[in-house]
DNA sequence: ACTTTTTTAGGAATGGTTATTGATCGAAAG
DNA sequence: CTTTCGATCAATAACCATTCCTAAAAAAGT
């Protein structure tokens, strides 16, 4: 929800139970170091250049963990692996089906969908992912 | 889209360039009768019973062209297989992390992103799913 | 320092989904 | 009708992202 400076990880980290792991902060690290939405797997690959023995199940399970705090978000694209971003100011973000890419929608008012759909359901949402795809301006000349 | 009544399903067909084979149709009838978001094990499990010989991997198959061509949308929980539904009225569902019930979140009209978004960006939006995860009632009395 | 609890590494196992392959179907042309 | 030829199908094997398992290590509690 916030750029997460050192502070509100720590104490995000306290409240949540959870202890901040060498291995949780180097995948937080490497997040914030990558430009896009890494997978697991090149999560894993980042982290590993750091500390080689680091192991992929543990950049899952912690990546699991940050979900869970809420100090990053997952990204449920329609091609498999999952996605990973800092959960840092709102936006919408765009996929490309044909290449790949993902690119942040500009100039686009964020709505606060989260907050209207807690005042409509008596479930106690923990979790709102808004996923759009479509085809970028260089991809869809192949039509 | 819409309803999907017959004909419409026919001219969906017919633009898209794919054949309306009796598998397809059949996969199409049982998310019809269904009650709920099921995944494809379960989608093959109701066409099995009227015809025992279709195989899992060809019902895979039918969902992903009708998903192509706009009949279904898939819904990607953050719980594993894929759901799918009947594109009907657009809706709002929410899903409990818990006892994995999908519902309607009613009286809440619903916004339509895509066409906001197609407004803001050169993309050529294809596909868009706004996934809300929570604890329903029942479930909170856990806490 | 000792005990208890949590986390990790490493690797094996799982399970949803895709790919493969040969058989079959179906529309279009002769 | 038949023949042709591409599309679709069933069955099964392969794939691969993710989870599970276990013993060892680290951290927290006392």
């Amino acid at each position: 929800m916030i750029g997460s400076p050192e502070s509100d990880v720590r104490e995000m980290f306290r409240r949540s139970g959870y202890t901040l792991t060498s291995q949780r902060r180097a995948v937080l690290d490497a997040l914030q170091d990558f430009k896009g939405h890494p997978s697991a797997e090149e999560v894993y690959l980042a982290v590993k250049k750091k500390n080689p023995k680091v192991a992929l199940g543990t950049v899952y399970q912690a990546l699991s963990v940050l979900e869970e705090i809420g100090l990053i978000e997952a990204k449920r694209w329609s091609e498999s692996p999952v996605r990973y971003d800092l959960n840092t100011e709102p936006h919408y973000d765009i996929r490309c089906t044909r290449c790949g890419k993902v690119a942040e929608i500009p100039g686009l008012k964020f709505d606060d969908f989260a907050a209207r759909i807690r005042e409509n359901t008596p479930y106690k949402v923990t979790n709102t992912s808004l996923v759009i795809e479509g085809h970028c301006p260089v991809c869809q000349m192949e039509d």
